[in-house]
DNA sequence: GCTATTGTACTAGTCTACTAGTACAACAAC
DNA sequence: GTTGTTGTACTAGTAGACTAGTACAATAGC
C-alpha cells in the first residue's frame, strides 16, 4: 500500500490519507486485519508530522473503518469481539441509509446508486 | 422573497444566500427579469454587511445565474442553476467509496451491500 | 522489569476563509 | 449637470482549520 501526498493540491494533508485508506479498502487493496503503516512510518515517508497522520487514522477510527491499539498499530476493521449477525445486519441498514441520504442531497436516485455499484462489482473481478 | 441567516449554523453567510437564491429560483418563487432586494437592502434585512452579499450575488452572476447593473440593481438571469453531471458522478463515487469502506470494515461485503440495497428498491415500490 | 515501538496530548505558529468598515464609482431619473 | 440610487474596491480584523514541535503514555517482546 503506497501513499502519497500532493502538497500543492490545496487539499489538507490528512484528508488526502483518509481518502486514500478508503479507497485501498473500497477497492480491496486493503481488508479487515490489514495492518496499517505506522504513524511514525507514514509521517516519514510522506514528510509530514505524525500528528497529522494520527489525525487521519482517528477519522477513520470515528467512523468505525479503523481501529488503533497502542504499542502495536493500527489496523483495518471492527473487532469488537461479538459482532453477532443481526447487529452486522442492523449495520448495513445504517450504512445503507446514510448513503441514500446522502445521495439524494444530490440528486442521485437509489437507481443511480445501484447501476453504479453494479458497475465495481464488474470491474472487481 | 424572504431572506433568513442562521447566524450559528457555521454556514457562511455569503454561502446562505446562495442557496436561497437558488432555492428560490427553482421552485419558481424567483423568476427570469425579477430584481433582487439590493445589496444594501438585504445587508440592512440580516443584518450583515453589504460586501458579504456582494459575494453572494457576484458569486451567482459567475454561474451565469443572475445578472447586475450599477444603478439599477440586481437580477435574475435565463441561465438556470445547472447540475453539473461531471460533479454528480465524482459525488456518486465518493459516497460509495465511502460506503464499501465502511462496510468492509464491518466485515461485509459489495455482494451484501448489492443484495441489501436491491430489497430496499423492492420495498420502495 | 527493561527496552523498543507504538500511539497520544499539549502547545503554538501559520495560513486562509469569512466578515466588516469605509470610501469610491457607475448609472438612472429628473 | 445634480442628486440619489445602485453596485464596487480596498483594507483590515477575526476566527478557525491545518500543520508541526516536543514531550508523554501505553503496549509488546524479551
Amino acid at each position: 500500500m503506497e501513499f502519497s501526498i500532493d502538497t500543492k493540491s490545496g487539499v489538507p494533508f490528512y484528508r488526502q490519507v483518509i481518502e486514500q485508506v478508503k479507497f485501498a479498502i473500497a477497492r480491496g487493496v486493503l481488508t479487515t486485519g490489514d495492518r496499517l503503516p505506522t504513524v511514525r512510518q507514514l509521517a516519514v515517508d510522506l514528510s509530514i508530522n505524525p500528528n497529522t497522520v494520527i489525525r487521519a487514522y482517528r477519522e477513520l477510527e470515528i467512523e468505525g473503518i479503523l481501529e488503533t491499539q497502542q504499542g502495536s498499530g493500527t489496523f483495518v476493521g471492527n473487532h469488537r469481539p461479538e459482532i453477532d449477525e443481526l447487529e452486522k445486519q442492523r449495520m448495513l441498514d445504517q450504512i445503507l441509509t446514510d448513503l441514500l441520504a446522502r445521495a439524494t442531497a444530490y440528486g442521485l436516485s437509489l437507481d443511480d446508486v445501484l447501476a453504479q455499484l453494479k458497475q465495481r462489482k464488474e470491474a472487481s473481478r
